[in-house]
RNA sequence: GUCCCCUUCGUCUAGUGGCCCAGGACAUCGCCCUCUCACGGCGAAAACAGGGGUUCGACUCCCCUAGGGGACGCCA
């Protein structure tokens, strides 16, 4: 049997990181599997469904590289065959219509919760005659679903759950309108789709008793179930949006690399051993099921910020640049020039083991597009000493007259000047760094000055040098 | 309220009856490296929710309690 997964949000909003990771779950799933990645939009509530939240949605996927297989189908174009599937079991006698308002159920609802009993439709139409029926009242079709016995789920990841049929009410499956509801949609769909394994959020795990009944009664096999745990907030609540439930695009905009994500989530409530740091081929290889934990996870930037800024130093300071130039751009109010296009490569590779996020970096390499004359942070300007000015212009010569502007020359001749001094290097690397960064923090001095060029590096020297 | 699920260091987790006085990672702290900050290296502190069983032996199996989460819509 070839291995058929769907990812199936509803376009109500952006993709969150949790469906991301379910996404990414069902991706890894069919991967490993030589199998399908299918993408399902439910977008049977029209009312709340946006062009907008689709876009989001596809484009989150696509960032992630969690684009699937085949085009996506959407679920509201199908609704005739939904609806079909309704009257057919409306003429088997699998289904039956109800007439009760919206006010009678609220107050059936209210009534149950108040008597301490579970609140679920009593069936009231269940068997009543249909002559009874008002003729105001448009009636929902709903399920009849068995009362005895017990439904079975074998699920991958919660094991075998069992629940009592009197547990679960008949469910509306056509609204008053017509149109389908959720419920008969999936089971529809994930039946015409040929989806074998069905991975989805654990808050779906009550659904699939239901659904499974409906498969039952269609006389089709259910897909084999996999209920992941959802992820939470720091503080152990639902995740909401100050703990992380942001859109994906949002830690792309925060600077994260999507593969950095990925390892991240793929890690959250998922292991293969101690293994930490595990790219995705690796992920398609060992991934499976049983691998999934049964606890809700936290969510946890640092951990993110961590695996980022590994995926960070992996990366090519091409790849940086690039990612990284906009932000400079729009931080410098101004577009890179020629000049500062040749050091933004190389200063990314500086930058590099320094940050755990593009928009870091943005931030630590905006010194070396600063236009002369520097302005000093305060706590660079202490390094700044008369006697160390003295000392910056005791230097300059062996720099000017320094042929060969490379790091490693570039160290030798500050530290011959360094030992002719008879001075520690210190008291020449940080004048040196607060002169050239205007700071008192930066990569190391001669990696900055071999990023910034001989001519700059002297102009940014001879700044500080006419101020004694 | 009813039903379902979950519970190992602060966090993510390894662990499937003896290999565990519990291992890794992030975070924290210390030391080393060192021109600052990082990176890297070394080290420290830090957990089996509680109580009963079962067993020669329980983190691992069973039961109860507590705590957390989810579902109960003509939402998905």
């Amino acid at each position: 049997m070839t291995v058929v997964t769907r990812f199936a949000p509803s376009p109500t909003g952006f993709l969150h990181i949790g469906g991301a990771r379910t996404a990414l779950f069902n991706f890894l799933y069919a991967r490993h599997h030589g199998g399908k990645y299918l993408l399902r939009i439910e977008d049977t509530d029209r009312k709340r469904s946006t062009p907008e939240a689709i876009d989001a949605i596809l484009d989150g996927l696509d960032w992630l590289g969690l684009a699937a297989d085949e085009p996506p189908v959407y679920q509201s174009t199908r609704a005739e065959r939904h609806a079909a599937i309704a009257r057919e079991l409306l003429e088997k006698g699998l289904a039956y219509p109800c007439y009760c308002t919206r006010d009678e159920l609220t107050l059936m609802r209210e009534t149950a919760r108040a008597e301490g009993r579970s609140v679920r439709y009593d069936g009231r139409w269940r068997d009543r005659d249909p002559a009874d029926a008002p003729a105001d009242v448009p009636p929902v079709i709903r399920f009849k679903a068995p009362n005895e016995g017990e439904t079975v789920i074998a699920d991958a990841v919660q094991g075998e759950v069992r629940v009592g049929n009197d547990q679960l009410d008949d469910m509306v499956m056509l609204r008053a309108d017509g149109t389908p509801t959720y419920m008969l949609s999936v089971v529809v769909d994930d039946h015409d789709m040929g989806i074998t394994h069905a991975i989805r959020g654990d808050d779906h795990l009550t659904n699939a008793f239901r659904q499974t009944q409906l498969f039952l009664a269609l006389g089709w096999e259910p897909p084999a179930y996999a209920h992941i745990p959802l992820i939470h907030g720091a503080d152990g609540a639902k995740l909401s949006k100050r703990h992380g439930a942001l859109g994906v695009e949002a830690y792309r905009d925060m600077g994260y690399l999507p593969e950095a994500v990925l390892n991240y989530l793929l890690r959250l409530g998922w292991s293969h051993g101690d293994e930490e740091i595990i790219p995705l081929e690796a992920a398609i290889d060992w991934f499976d099921l049983d691998g999934v934990g049964r606890g809700a996870a936290r969510f946890d930037f640092d951990k993110l910020g961590a695996t980022n800024a590994h995926y960070l130093r992996e990366s090519p300071a091409e790849r940086l640049a690039e990612l990284a130039r906009p932000g400079i751009e729009k931080k410098l109010e101004r577009p890179l020039d020629n000049t500062d296009c040749k050091r933004l490569p190389s200063a990314m590779e500086t930058l590099k083991p320094r940050a755990k996020t593009i928009e870091e970096i943005v931030e630590k390499s905006l010194f070396y597009f600063s236009i002369r004359p520097l302005s000093i942070e305060p706590k660079a300007a202490k390094a700044l000493s008369p006697e160390a000015r003295a000392r910056l212009d005791r230097l300059t010569p062996g720099l000017q007259t320094l042929k060969d502007w490379r790091e490693e020359a570039i160290e030798q001749v500050v530290r011959d000047f360094v030992e002719a001094e008879g001075a520690k290097l210190g008291d020449v690397a940080q004048p040196l760094r607060a002169a050239l960064t205007g700071s008192n923090v930066s990569p190391g001095i001669f990696e900055v000055c071999a990023v910034l060029g001989q001519e700059e590096t002297l102009g940014r020297l001879s700044d500080v040098a006419g101020k004694i």
